[in-house]
DNA sequence: CTGTGGATTTGCT
DNA sequence: GCAAATCCACAGG
């Protein structure tokens, strides 16, 4: 049983950004042009054996399963399930991550009912906590911008240490789960709503959502939302 | 500030 | 074989 004085000693920085629960999954049991923007404002945590890290989504993209019509020649599932991307096609809230260009990860969340393979790419981050292990995971200076730190798809997983082998399949709703997505109180955001990035099919469908002129979102002062 | 090209692995045709 | 939901270094304005 703890005293008094043992429950103060959490520490200030534990209790103000302390995750709540997950987020349960039914949030992500609806098609992910629904859930995307309530991701913005959310905060994605990783709790590793080197450290805590936690940064609040600030851009994501939509992609949209195959049983949608028109479907969506952008996703990864769009020709049904294979090996990379069975996990898609399982229930809603666990993580996909996949190698990119041979060197990079890029992570998902899965979203809909079992058998419905939609979901939402996390494209950047705020950091949050851990701003010194991320550093190191990027291989930049400890005084490194915070928008270097994880503007960007697979900027945001080197520094969070995310990786196909240990964090593809993982349940992002679970409370013991190293990986989550909680919701601490963020205020309800204005969403700047654009085509998505990188991609050279559907090329413009309004799928992409970023908090309008937050400067951890990817790209250039127009891709933030500035005039 | 913008634009260009190379790195390097994986999954699928 | 080849294309890929990217990043970075470097060139030029």
């Amino acid at each position: 049983m703890l005293s008094q004085s043992q429950k103060r000693k959490i520490r200030p920085e534990a209790v103000s950004s302390a995750p709540g629960r997950p987020l349960p999954r039914a949030f992500f049991e609806v098609p992910p042009e629904r859930v995307a923007p309530l991701l913005l404002g959310k905060v994605l945590t990783h709790n590793s054996s080197l450290g805590r890290m936690a940064g609040r989504i600030v851009e994501v993209e939509a992609y949209l399963g195959p049983h949608n019509i028109p479907p969506d020649p952008a996703a990864h599932s769009h020709r049904g399930p294979t090996p990379r991307n069975l996990v898609l096609f399982g229930p809603a809230g666990y993580a996909y991550v996949y190698t990119i260009y041979g060197r990079y990860f890029c992570m998902n969340v899965g979203c809909e009912i079992e058998g419905r393979a939609g979901c939402v790419l996390l494209r950047a981050l705020e950091p949050i906590s851990g701003l010194d292990q991320m550093a190191r995971n990027r291989g930049l200076p400890r005084s490194a911008a915070a928008r270097e730190l994880t503007a960007g798809p697979s900027r945001l997983c080197q520094a969070l240490g995310l990786t196909r082998i240990a964090h593809n399949g993982l349940d992002l709703t679970s409370a013991s789960s190293v990986l989550q997505i909680c919701d601490d109180g963020y205020p309800a955001p204005e969403v700047l709503i654009t085509p998505r990035i990188g991609i050279h099919e559907a090329v413009d469908w309004p799928l992409r959502f970023a908090l309008a002129r937050h400067h951890c979102v990817s790209g250039s002062r127009a891709m933030r939302g500035h005039s």
